[in-house]
Parts: structure tokens; C-alpha cells; sequence
DNA sequence: ACCTGAACACCGTTCAAGT
DNA sequence: ACCTGAACACCGTTCAAGT
């Protein structure tokens, strides 16, 4: 008779609470019982909503990629090349958009299917002329491109000291550029 | 008189412990009281020899990082490009001999001195032609490269759909050939 | 200089039991 | 179905004390 009676907690919450907790603290600071007193909950109850805590890193991670998969599908690109440099844009801004961000992804398990995530990838680029192997190799390259200089970026002194010769953002532009103007075409 | 007294342990005597432990039981498996009972002495020992843990994991990705490194001294390339090429072969074969290579390089911190480090790779680019603002882009392009690809490798499902599809080694070399020719000339 | 013993403040995870 | 209480087997790190 009353509204539904809701669960405390639920798979979207707990991995919310995640994220505000590695913004606060970084990725060291993201405990299990500690996300359980912010959700007012005692630690095992995370349990049943998850398997472990690799699985709830792995969940993270993917929010992360589907942020950049999302800004994807609202651009649209003339040609795969241009389309491929959007994709590590928006990747980048991904692994930016939170603490961590790119050493949490560089460690979690992957929770998602590989034929769908990569497919999801590799249909626009389809979509523009490019058969199938070479898709999903450009998809792998630009990604592994976007993280590795994430983790970079992550390494702080080593940071500091590229950013004052070079200013890493323009030269993630001209890194990423070579890549994609490098890649044969179809 | 007899000879001079060693201590237990070194940093080098616990270093190679860290990856012996790495190799047997993954990053996670990597803890002090562990590498303590590794090397029969007691957890406490260790903090005489290294400032904390990640201190440790940073001494054991500048081991990886310097396994490359070595490699390329060895080498001699005619021009900038293939010596890039062969930076970028060297680096993922360190990243690979070890057991959660890449992972640990990307979560670990860096325990070096950034210019030294910098210079160390830009000296041989900039004895082929390149200036140092070029070859600094060019060597963080490529270690960035490796280095995410490593760490995209590592995603164990990923790795097996996409290994199927293309072959994860010829797909490198194919995305480290299309950076390098990329970039522009100098 | 180098190591031990004992302790502190945490972890992830399991499991019976509650509702 | 969803959560608690209590417990197990660990952690990293500090610090006085030993040699």
C-alpha cells in the first residue's frame, strides 16, 4: 500500500560511495569497511552486492571507460581519423575525471564482456570505412595510448618535471596525433 | 681480521626477494611480513632498508624501467626512428619478464630523479638529430605506449578476445610502427 | 648500525544469525 | 532478500629495547 519498500543499499550506490571515497582519500583510502560507514552499513553487507572488492574496482573502471564511450556517441566524426582522435580526447578526460583515475583502471579486473565493450568500440569506426581487424587494433592502440599516458601523468615528479619542459597536454596532442596519422588506412 | 662483517639484508638482497615474492604469488601477494619470512628476519627489519613500501614497489619498477634502459645501451640505431622502435620492443619486454610488470610500474611511485632519468633516454635521441624538447615528447610518447598496452594486456579477458581476433603481439608493433612514423621530423 | 618483540590501528572476507 | 555481530587471518608501521 505504501511505496516499495527500498533496500539501503544497491550495486549504483555502493559504487557511487567509491568514488566519492577515492576522491577524498585516493585509491588507498577506498576500504571496504570504511565505504561501509559512509553508507551507514556494516561492512559485510557490501557482500551482497558484490563479490569482492576487485569486482567493485572493476565496476569503477568501467564507469570510467563508459564516460568516455558516452561523449562518443554524442559526437560525430567525418572520417575515422578524426573520430579516433575524439575517442583518445575523451578517454583522457576520463582517467582526468577522477582521482586515481588511471591507476585504479591500470589495476582493475575487467568486469565487462570483451566482445561487447570492444565491438562497441569498433562499430563507429566500422561505420567510416574500416574493416574489422583494423578497428579493433586502432581501438586498442589509441586506448592503450590514453592510459599508459595517464599513468604517466599519474607519476608525479616525473610529471612535474615533463610539464615544466613540454606542458604534457599538448604533448598527449601531438603523441596521440602521430598515432592516429601513423595508422595505415583501409 | 676475518672478513668484514655483512648485515642480513640490503636493498638489493631485498629487492630481488620483492620480485621473487612478485613472481610466485602477484603484486598482491607482495607484503612486508612476507618478504620479511622470505628473507628470515622479522617485519620490522625492513623499514631499516627502505622508508615504507611503496618505496620498495618504486625501486622495483626503476629495476624494470632500467632492464630497458640497459637493453638500449647495448643497441646502436642509425636514426631516431628505430632507435624509438627499439626503445618501445625494449620497454614492453621489461614490462612482460616479470609477473604484474606493468601493474606494478603503474601504481608505483617514483623514486628516481626525473631529470636524470629524462636526460638519460633524450641523450641518445638527440645524438641522432633530435632537439631535446622533441626527443623528451617522443621518448614519453613511447614509454606511455608500452606502457598502457602492457597494462591493457594485463586485462586478462581483453587480452584473450582481442588475442584471438588479431594477435595482441603483431597489433603492438603495428601500433608502435604507426607512432613512430607519425612523428614529425625534426 | 642493524635487528627483534610487542603493540597499534587497521585490512578483506566468512558465516551464523537476525529481520 | 538483505543486513548485523562476531570472528579469522591477515596487513603496514612505530618504537622501545636489544646486540
Amino acid at each position: 500500500m505504501n511505496a516499495t519498500i527500498r533496500p539501503a543499499l544497491d550495486r549504483d550506490r555502493l559504487v557511487a560511495a567509491a568514488f566519492a571515497q577515492i576522491e577524498e582519500d585516493g585509491l588507498e583510502g577506498v576500504s571496504m569497511r570504511r565505504l561501509a560507514a559512509r553508507l551507514g552499513v556494516q561492512a559485510p553487507a557490501l557482500y551482497w552486492h558484490v563479490g569482492d572488492k576487485a569486482e567493485l574496482l572493476g565496476l569503477m573502471a568501467r564507469a570510467i571507460y563508459d564516460g568516455a564511450y558516452r561523449a562518443m556517441t554524442r559526437a560525430q566524426a567525418p572520417d575515422w581519423r578524426t573520430w579516433l582522435l575524439g575517442f583518445g580526447h575523451a578517454l583522457r578526460a576520463a582517467f582526468a575525471a577522477h582521482r586515481d583515475g588511471a591507476r585504479l583502471c591500470a589495476i582493475a579486473p575487467n568486469t565487462a564482456h570483451p566482445a561487447d565493450q570492444a565491438q562497441r568500440i569498433a562499430a563507429p569506426l566500422m561505420a567510416l570505412g574500416l574493416d574489422q581487424q583494423r578497428a579493433l587494433a586502432c581501438e586498442a592502440s589509441v586506448i592503450a595510448f590514453a592510459l599508459g599516458w595517464a599513468s604517466y601523468e599519474a607519476n608525479g615528479p616525473m610529471h612535474a618535471y615533463l610539464d615544466a619542459m613540454l606542458s604534457f597536454d599538448t604533448t598527449f596532442e601531438q603523441g596521440l596525433a602521430a598515432l592516429v596519422r601513423g595508422f595505415e588506412g583501409p
